[in-house]
DNA sequence: GTATTTATATAACATGTATTATATAACATT
DNA sequence: AATGTTATATAATACATGTTATATAAATAC
């Protein structure tokens, strides 16, 4: 048989290089192909259908953005520099962002669930201790602040993205502020 | 000529009709054509292109959200009702919210901008007396709200809508509160 | 009443996408 | 070296959607 130039990881990296610049509906089988320079057959035969691939995608996507948050967040202000990560993601990754956030459905069926979904258990503790509250009242500004910046962080990605780093740092601070002093 | 069955109008409500009940993905020919019982050919007839139909069934859709929104604000307490009805709007008309809120792009270049367009001037100045706050101050609760509003609509509406109205109206007073709280 | 206009239907064409059937050629096995 | 295996290509099929060309029949104009 001929070399093997094509992987499946060649094909999952296209295919997210596409969604990631283009958008999700990019990713259709002749653009991947294409982008390989191959026919449309490799990508079948290293994924059942188009359908396995885009769910592929999407957690190489997950991947991304647990990335890019990690790599940004600081010790000293971790629910203020978890906040101004995600707007950043929703900002410069605008694709990926509603890859994530805007489509795909995750089923939460309460606001502890996206608390346990999104949020950090370590990073709860540790304020707790800074703040002098009580974890059940951290927990409370950590969910009320993940909602904050899920509403920031949306119209941004929606908005055509032209609300400057500055002006939504300045909001997200606000918003941590009073929700901070509503504990007290 | 045979009598005028098919008015604009008709396809215009059909359109909107599958838009609300199956969402955007919904509005194409053949489904406005069978959902009416008639060919193709009307709906050219009455707009250049589908493109052109759905332009028509977004201005339907806001018109629609301006009704539901007006209909459940009560004078006595403006902007928690407001903030209520628009998670309401989310979880009950999950297929028109994406549609206005998810998807189309409204160009808005920073937070006034926001307010300019989502916001109610009268209720701010109503609010600054109620309140005994600066219009300044009442209007930066506003934008606030209106963020925080719009993270847990937009939850709701991407996650599946399984969160009580109770649930959801706690966490807008809370937030509420918490801001107003901030600007004394 | 005949001719004309036009609302609608029928049906064709174009395009984009997913998927599969068949062909081919390069490597592996003997 | 002959044979078989298989990675990839070519090309066909199927389907959904948008759009347009042609046909038809009912109302209107004269």
């Amino acid at each position: 048989m001929p070399r093997q130039r094509i992987t499946r990881e060649i094909i999952l990296d296209v295919a997210f290089k596409l969604a990631r610049g283009g958008g999700s509906e990019q990713v259709v089988v002749k653009n991947v192909a294409d982008e390989i320079g191959c026919s449309v057959q490799p990508v079948y035969s290293y994924f059942a259908n188009m359908e396995a691939l885009k769910e592929a995608v999407l957690g190489e996507a997950m991947k991304f953005y647990n990335e890019f948050i990690y790599s940004r967040v600081e010790k000293e202000s971790l629910l203020e520099s978890m906040a101004r990560a995600n707007v950043a993601f929703a900002k410069y990754e605008t694709n990926i962002f509603k890859l994530l956030f805007l489509q795909k459905l995750n089923g939460l069926n309460s606001f502890n669930d996206i608390y346990e979904w999104m949020g950090d258990k370590q990073a709860t503790a540790q304020l707790a201790g800074k703040l002098s509250l009580s974890e059940e009242k951290v927990k409370e500004v950590y969910i009320m602040l993940i909602i904050f910046t899920h509403g920031v962080a949306t119209m941004i990605a929606t908005g055509g993205a032209n609300i400057s780093d500055g002006e939504s740092a300045a909001v997200l601070e606000k918003a941590y502020r009073a929700f901070i002093k509503a504990q007290e």
